[in-house]
DNA sequence: AATAATTTTGTATTTATTCTAAATACATAT
DNA sequence: ATATGTATTTAGAATAAATACAAAATTATT
């Protein structure tokens, strides 16, 4: 798993279109009129490529199948309870969520996600 | 679905006892040594009640099975990518999050999830 | 062009979770 | 104390997302 091929190419860039946070299965139904020949196979593999390399994120968010995001600055997300809507909230200073409320949303709910190495592992082998 | 029954009780008494941030299988195997009979499905039942009843949390986090927390005050998750381990990071103020560095732990990337209504769905009810 | 390595495909498998129907437990009324 | 209706639990089947695998196709390398 080396190369950004022609099919992960495609799925990059349809994934970089989009604000969507789309599921595996988005991005199959969009992407694969984009070309004659892509199977659900290489949309799982070059979803899964795209994260290795750091070109996309997958993220942390309870949803029956897997969401992805072409986004890659530190954001928060904000999710409707009603509608299930993923939308970007984009802030320099995190510090104010207040500024939350001005971006027409009603907050409920904060959870924060922050991955790294715990002292016990310092130096050991990434595989999360 | 109206009532704290006893194996409800058992789970959530299992659940307010540890800090690991279990799955439903976790919770499974440890409770089912509490009393004579009980079943996966009840597990999954009991943890979905709970979570209806706002006495534990479905996590926001990556993983091949869900994670539950009782643990209700907002507050970050830490995980290790190393070991995968999930662990509690209170702070009252999310401002300074350099914080997490003296909790023994070098954050790499931070999520945030922010779960209300749109200003689209204000009043409609909750499916999410 | 020949060969090797990688990628894609299609299908089968795995695994977490949900659904279903029958059995059981429980609370309340009789 | 027993009957009744409702809620819960059980066990297993069904569902669906994700992964594994082997073969075919593509791409890179010599």
């Amino acid at each position: 798993m080396k190369n950004l091929t022609r099919h992960r190419k495609i799925i990059f860039e349809n994934m970089k279109s989009r604000m969507d946070h789309p599921t595996a299965k988005m991005v199959y139904d969009s992407a694969r009129n984009l070309t004659d020949k892509l199977s659900f196979a290489t949309v799982y593999n070059s979803l899964e490529y795209l994260v290795e390399a750091g070109l996309i994120k997958k993220l942390d968010i309870d949803s029956e199948s897997a969401r992805y995001d072409a986004m890659l600055e530190n954001h928060a997300h904000l999710i409707c309870k009603s509608c299930g809507a993923v939308k970007d909230f984009s802030s320099k200073d995190l510090v104010n969520l207040s500024k939350i409320e001005n971006f027409h949303f009603h907050s409920e709910d904060i959870s924060i996600t922050i991955r790294g190495n715990c002292s016990d592992c310092k130096g050991s082998h990434s595989e999360f």
